[in-house]
DNA sequence: GATGTAAATGATAATCATTCGCATTTAGGA
DNA sequence: TCCTAAATGCGAATGATTATCATTTACATC
C-alpha cells in the first residue's frame, strides 16, 4: 500500500494552504509552496483545483496583477489593497456595508452575485 | 503628401474611441473599431497606446474578464457590474462616496492611488 | 525643398500564464 | 481481484500581451 490513504490530499492540501494565508497568492504561489509538502504535485493540479474552488465557491480570484490572477480563500466579503509597485495583495481590516450591494442592485437590470472593493496604491514597504 | 497630416492620428483615434464607449473594450475591440476608419493600423500600437494612456492618466484598466484586459477612458471614479456570462461590463450610475477611500487610508500603511468598486454578476440578457 | 533626429508604427517573433489532451494512477465499491 | 470514475502528471497547445527591429512620419533647421 502506499505512503498514504487520504482522498484527495493533493486537493485539500492546496485547500489548506489557500485558506491558512493572506498573502492572496497565484497559482505558482500556491504551488511553490505546497510542492515541498507534496513533492510529486503537478502545476495543472493547482489550476485545475483552484478552478474548481472557484466553481465551489471555496476559494476566488480577486484580482489580476502584472498578468496574473491571485486567489482568496476567504469568500466573505471583504476589502482589498493591492501595491502596484510589488504586486503585494493584502487584506484592509475595514468594514464593507451591504448596504453598498443593495444599492448597486437597485441600479442595475441584472441579478448581482458578488462584490469587489480595493483600493490600489503604493504598499509601505514600497514607499 | 500623404492623404492626412494631423500628427498621432492613429493614437488620437485610439483615445477618442475609448473616450466615445461605455462598453469597455478590449485591446482587440478598440483595434476592431478603429480599423475601418484607419486600415493600416496595427493591434501593436492599440496596445502601445492603451498602455500609454494607463500612465499619463488619460485611460484605466478597470478589469481582466476571461483573462482579457478592458480599459475605461472615463477615469472619474465610479461602479462597474461585470456579467459573468457575457462577459459585458457596465456603469453603474450610483455615487461612490469619498469616504470609502479615506476609510481606507486610515486602515492602510500605504498611499492610496485609486480606489475600484465592482459588482459581478449575471446582466439582464443573460438572465 | 533637402536633411537630420526622435518619436511612432507595422510586422512578426517571443514570452508567459493558463488550459487542453491523453495516458496513468488512485480510490473505493462490487 | 476486478471495475469504474475521478484525480493527476506530463507536455503540448492556446492565446493575450510584449519585445524587437526596420521603416515611416512629423517637424525643426538649414
Amino acid at each position: 500500500m502506499a505512503v498514504s490513504t487520504k482522498h484527495f490530499r493533493k486537493r485539500d492540501a492546496i485547500l489548506h494552504y489557500l485558506q491558512s494565508t493572506k498573502t492572496h497568492p497565484s497559482a505558482e504561489d500556491v504551488y511553490a509552496a505546497v510542492k515541498p509538502e507534496i513533492p510529486d504535485i503537478s502545476l495543472a493540479t493547482v489550476y485545475r483545483n483552484l478552478n474548481l474552488f472557484k466553481k465551489q465557491g471555496l476559494a476566488a480570484s480577486i484580482a489580476t496583477v502584472g498578468g496574473v490572477e491571485r486567489f482568496d480563500g476567504n469568500c466573505q466579503p471583504h476589502v482589498h489593497f493591492i501595491c502596484e509597485k510589488c504586486g503585494a495583495v493584502q487584506d484592509l481590516d475595514m468594514p464593507l456595508s451591504p448596504e453598498l450591494q443593495q444599492t448597486a442592485e437597485s441600479h442595475c437590470g441584472g441579478q448581482i452575485a458578488a462584490c469587489h472593493l480595493s483600493f490600489t496604491g503604493a504598499c509601505r514597504n514600497c514607499l
